[in-house]
RNA sequence: GCGGCGGUGGCGGAAUGGCAGACGCGGUCGCCUCAAAAGCGACUGUCCGAAAGGACGUGCGGGUUCGACUCCCGCCCGCCGCACCA
């Protein structure tokens, strides 16, 4: 073979010159008659240089858009970055450096690697979130949902970060308390603080997801999250003060086991109950100590259950029993009414509580060994009316009944909470409100959007966003008035400008309106949307909301943003992720240098099943850079000549099994791309192509090996563009790219003969050449006749014959 | 505790109920070379055997089946999410 080197820094530039000055990847928004495709890597977020991660989520959407393309469909596959956001302020923070520099010269690395990497990418719908013509529109569609009441303003029990100086969503506290961003245990503050209203979408949230196909585990941490319980609300009067409390239950079937009742620390009137009381003493102290505790302690299964008797009684409603009142702090004040009934005999937490404080358990339904019992059964010592009656049939007829009577009704309650918005940050989406004395809120008239952020010198945040402190910003008319008035100085949470980046990019040029609902009418939703995991809550929430929202306001048709979703796994080293402090970070860069951006590509999207967490080893990347290299060196060595094709019929020999390795190859990989992601064992089959061409290279016809050739660069192309693109012209003369994805000839996937698989009690004990289409006959009487077959049927009697055509035979002997 | 995913050679990983280990890494041997690198080729699950061949083998224990990595039941282990959510 050539003594030639294959050089990706030569062969890359080439054809990136290429599709950069012939706008390759650029699509039109006007249909042409091909079905469209919308392929979206999640847009990352720009703070210093790429890492692996984003190396692999964008190899991976590229091979999707280039087949979809290949195989003739109109793909979208833009870019932006999602450039508001703490990290970028925090850097300002420490250096001074406006986190509109450090951002700009983070995209410019960004733009140049995906440049580098060969991404093919449509650049005219570019955008940054962080631009006044990007937000402009997130501050619009901020005003869209004031006006349908889905962005109001309340005052709250809201999480602060100390650290950051700012309230967090519900969805940026981690399950141990602690801030997402910079793990500083999170704090409890009443505040007023703006809020979208997402639990007015809980439940088509939950419904919807059974229309979109996304992985079983995502759908399933959304559904956790929305947490729908579906029960009763029943309320029990405390008659010495005349006042109704309302408990939320999922269990009224066991309302006559309740024997008390419990209130959450937090509860507004645990205070007034006891209030000049001898029991006002214990219970304040106790709800002090409660509010001291952190949620992670707080929040702790194994925690023996303490608490305190307020001296007060509620009636319960379907027995007129009158039961004690306690505070405890396993109640929490943010689910449910902030109240319980305690029902010992059938809930775990009451049963412990109930024996720790010697209160009275009752068994109200039949069924387990022991209370308390949490199954089904049927009513026992509750009443005529239900005693024996299953427990679920009993649910319906009580809450009936108590609906009759006034004293409750069925009701639903969720996790869910509504999604803070505001932060008291500056690197963020000014929100478009103005606060009046006269007027009160009033919304920034459209004409006068957007509302810049204007420069800062003092980026630290005082629990204030730093925009207060511009007073001559701040300072502004009422546009409804006319008098002075102050803007709002909060800014807009980072995950606001992330919901609905996806719609801007079909018609990310449009100065009249955020987007055009024809245009979207056109592209929506995405087809193929891959990110990390880490987002399956957070941003694929936010999303579907604000998709919902809007197509509630007639502004778009879709229901859902992402028909579907690939969760890629990350790249580890030595099997731990990669961080900064345990210095195991391995650059994309330094390996896209080294051997080319083709390999770096296709070596990630090789490891393994791409949805699983792998780990990086150098080696690896070795052999695939061989592989790379071997593919080169076969289109150097056969050279062109007009554009391969091969007659069938006229193939023999070497040829034969050369032509059909390859038609079998374009089957493969064709398999295990559409739809699948195996692109794994799509690559590996290639490698096989390769490897058969190298084994017959010197007996196979130089036609034959170039038509295999041509075709393996063809379907690696996918992974690795370059270097498919020059190989492909080598051997051709032509650009891959603009040829049709290849379809494999039926003639050529099948053969004469086949190898039977001879069993004998399922063991394999020979293998024959059979002539295909023989009869199950024909092919028992081969499998027969087969030596090692009968020196394990000899002497034994043949009880069943199993014969799979075109397979094996099994002989069932005795 | 609830829910989801996974467990296959020395390693990463392949296998519509039908030849377990494709492909790659690593390893052994050979060719090329003055030599090396690169490249090319052969072999490479474990055990027994000179070979032919045989036995064993996909976390563990059962089951269904002519045949199970694959399906069913019961466990063990690992990862992820949720969790005092009434």
């Amino acid at each position: 073979m050539s003594e030639a080197r294959y050089d990706p820094a030569a062969i890359e530039p080439r054809w990136q010159e290429i599709w950069a000055r012939e706008r390759t990847w650029e699509v039109s928004n006007e249909p042409d008659g091909r079905p469209k495709y919308y392929v979206l890597e999640m847009l990352p977020y720009p703070s210093g240089e790429p890492h692996m991660g984003h190396l692999k989520n964008y190899a991976l959407g590229d091979a999707v858009a280039h087949f979809n393309r290949r195989i003739g469909r109109r793909v979208l596959h833009p870019m932006g970055y999602d450039a508001f956001g703490l990290p970028a302020e925090n850097h300002a923070i420490k250096t001074g450096v406006h986190p509109r520099d450090s951002t700009a010269s983070s995209i410019e690395s960004f733009q140049r690697q995906f440049r580098r990497w060969g991404i093919s990418i449509d650049w005219t719908r570019e955008f940054g979130t962080h631009e006044p013509r990007y937000y402009r529109w997130t501050q619009w569609l901020f005003l869209k949902l004031y006006e349908r009441g889905l962005a109001y303003r309340k005052e709250a029990a809201v999480k602060w970060c100390p650290n950051d100086q700012t309230v967090l969503a519900n969805e940026q506290v981690t399950a141990e308390g602690t801030c997402e961003r910079c793990g500083a245990v999170v704090e409890a503050r009443q505040l007023e603080q703006w809020f979208f209203r997402i639990t007015d979408y809980a439940d088509r949230l939950l419904e919807d997801l059974a229309t979109i196909e996304w992985p079983e585990h995502v759908k399933t941490m959304q559904r956790n999250w929305i947490g729908r319980s579906v029960g009763a609300e029943v309320v029990f009067r405390c008659e010495e003060l005349g006042i109704d409390y309302p408990v939320f239950t999922t269990r009224p079937d066991t309302l006559f086991g309740a024997t008390f009742f419990v209130m959450a620390p937090e509860h507004p009137d645990v205070l007034r109950l006891v209030e000049g009381t001898e029991r006002e003493q214990a219970v304040r102290d106790y709800v002090n100590h409660a509010m001291t505790e952190s949620n992670q302690e707080r929040g702790d299964v194994e925690k023996a259950k303490t608490g305190v008797a307020l001296g007060r009684t509620v009636t319960n409603p379907v027995n007129g029993e009158q039961i004690p009142m306690y505070v405890a702090d396993y109640v929490l004040m943010e689910y449910g009414t902030g109240a319980i009934m305690a029902v010992p005999g059938h809930d775990e937490r009451d049963f412990a509580f109930a024996r720790a404080y010697d209160l009275p358990i009752r068994r109200v339904i039949e069924g387990g060994e022991e209370l308390p019992y949490s199954g089904d059964g049927l009513l026992v010592d509750s009443h005529p009316d239900f005693d024996g009656m299953g427990n679920r049939e009993a649910l319906e007829a009580i809450v009936a009944w108590l609906d009759r009577e006034g004293k409750g009704h069925a009701s639903v309650n969720y996790r869910l909470r509504d999604w803070l918005v505001s932060r008291q940050r500056y690197w963020g989406c000014p929100i478009p409100i103005v606060h009046c004395p006269q007027c009160g809120m009033v919304p920034v008239p459209e004409e006068e959007l957007p509302v810049e952020l204007p420069d800062v010198t003092e980026y630290k945040p005082k629990g204030k966003s730093p925009l207060a402190a511009v007073e001559e910003w701040v300072n502004t008319t009422c546009p409804s008035c006319d008098g002075p008035a102050r803007r709002e100085t909060d800014t807009m949470d980072t995950f606001v400008d992330s919901s609905w980046y996806f719609l801007r990019y079909c018609d990310a040029n449009n100065d009249e309106a955020a987007f055009d609902r024809k245009v979207l009418r056109e592209w929506m939703p995405v087809d193929q949307y891959i990110g990390g995991v880490e987002h399956a809550i957070l941003h694929l929430l936010y999303a579907r909301f604000f998709t919902k929202a809007f197509a509630d306001m007639e502004l778009l048709d879709a229901q859902e943003p992402f028909q579907a979703l690939f969760t890629q796994g990350m790249i580890t080293r030595d099997g731990a992720k990669m961080s900064k402090s345990k210095g195991n970070v391995i650059s994309p860069a330094t390996y896209v240098e080294r051997y080319g951006a083709d390999t770096a590509r296709c070596y990630i999207l090789f490891m393994g099943p791409p949805d699983q967490d792998v780990d990086w080893s150098d080696e690896g990347v070795e052999g695939v850079h061989r592989f790379l290299a071997r593919l080169w060196r076969l289109g150097l060595e056969l050279g062109a000549s007009a554009p391969a094709a091969l007659a069938p019929e006229s193939l023999a020999g070497d040829d034969l099994v050369v032509a059909r390795k390859a038609h079998w190859v374009i089957e493969k990989v064709t398999g295990d791309m559409a739809g699948r992601f195996a692109f794994n064992t799509a690559i590996a089959a290639v490698m096989e192509l390769v490897n058969e061409c190298y084994r017959h290279r010197e007996s196979a016809a130089p036609q034959t090996l170039r038509f295999a050739t041509a075709t393996a660069a063809s379907l690696v192309f996918p992974f690795a563009p370059h270097v498919a693109s020059e190989v492909y012209e080598l051997v051709t003369g032509e650009r891959v790219w603009e040829q049709p994805w290849p379809t494999p000839d039926p003639a050529l996937l099948e053969s004469d003969t086949f190898e039977l698989v001879c069993q004998v009690n399922g063991k394999v004990r020979d293998r024959v050449t059979a002539p295909a289409g023989a009869s199950r006959e024909e092919l028992e009487a081969l499998a027969l006749a087969a030596p090692n077959v009968r020196a394990h049927v000899d002497g034994h009697e043949i009880v069943k014959t199993i014969v799979v055509p075109e397979k094996l035979v099994n002989l069932v002997v005795r």
